[in-house]
DNA sequence: TTAAAAATAGGAATCATTACTGTTTTGCAA
DNA sequence: TTGCAAAACAGTAATGATTCCTATTTTTAA
């Protein structure tokens, strides 16, 4: 099945590259509909899978129930806040490391690999010290 | 709230010691059920969430849409079969370390973390050249 | 310009998980 | 032991993210 050209999936390409904070699929589908107000969600969760099928964006999961999208494709790691539920990136530089050592103990052939980091983020610890004052 | 003794989350812990293969709570299901025939879907649910929480066992997500669990609570990585859909164990020793560089980078709290590596297991590598033949 | 292939909008369906409710079990204390 | 409040249960309904369906519109190669 070749891939034409869609303004829609355009509009959630370029809208993906101007986040950092690692949408789901509804904040994507809200955004794009302030310029767009036509656009479905079906539309937005079936050009996400193409993407990321495709590999030219990231399916995140977390553990919060939705899946997040990030269109770093870069290998690198995410760190989840289970206060705020805020998704960041972290980079660190064993990652690749470890794609090699994991690649020899494995049997298999891997593709890709996703690491995530669980615990509370230095905004929520701050916070939940001011409110024990 | 203080958690009294019940047989079914026993049961359930008991299974999924027996087990390697990270099964998903309709398994876990169905598989007690056997002793069992009275147990409900949603005690199943409710004992593997306490479990979790109170980290006796481990959730794991590998992006198939269904959660697994894992009665092994050691830090240990992931494999995903995209192709078959299992999920295996892998030991790999840079963990440790891993999680140490995390946490020295990282501003806020990690508690845990979560690796899993995706692609094709060596038994899916060796059918699809079969079917080529 | 045309027509087949691909994509869309809008809404219905799916399905894993959680919430609800009346009943049963657990475990502390009298 | 017995009484009782807290916790857990079974069974079922509700939720909500995601996928599927269909008639219509857009894309693009010839």
């Amino acid at each position: 099945m070749a891939v034409k050209y869609s303004r829609q999936r355009q509009m959630i390409y370029n809208f993906l590259m101007t986040r950092k904070d690692h949408p789901t699929a509804d904040v994507v589908y809200k955004n794009v509909r302030q310029e767009y107000p036509n656009i479905s969600l079906g539309t937005v969760y079936r050009n996400l899978t193409l993407l990321a099928d495709r590999g030219e964006i990231l399916r995140i999961q977390v553990g919060d129930g939705v899946d997040h999208f990030d269109a770093d494709t870069s290998r690198h790691c995410h760190f989840f806040c289970s206060d705020c539920g805020g998704v960041t990136d972290m980079q660190l530089d064993c990652v690749e490391d470890m794609f090699t050592r994991a690649q020899q103990k494995c049997s298999g052939k891997i593709e890709s690999q996703s690491i995530c980091f669980y615990g509370t983020c230095r905004k929520c610890l701050d916070k939940s010290v001011e409110n024990q004052k």
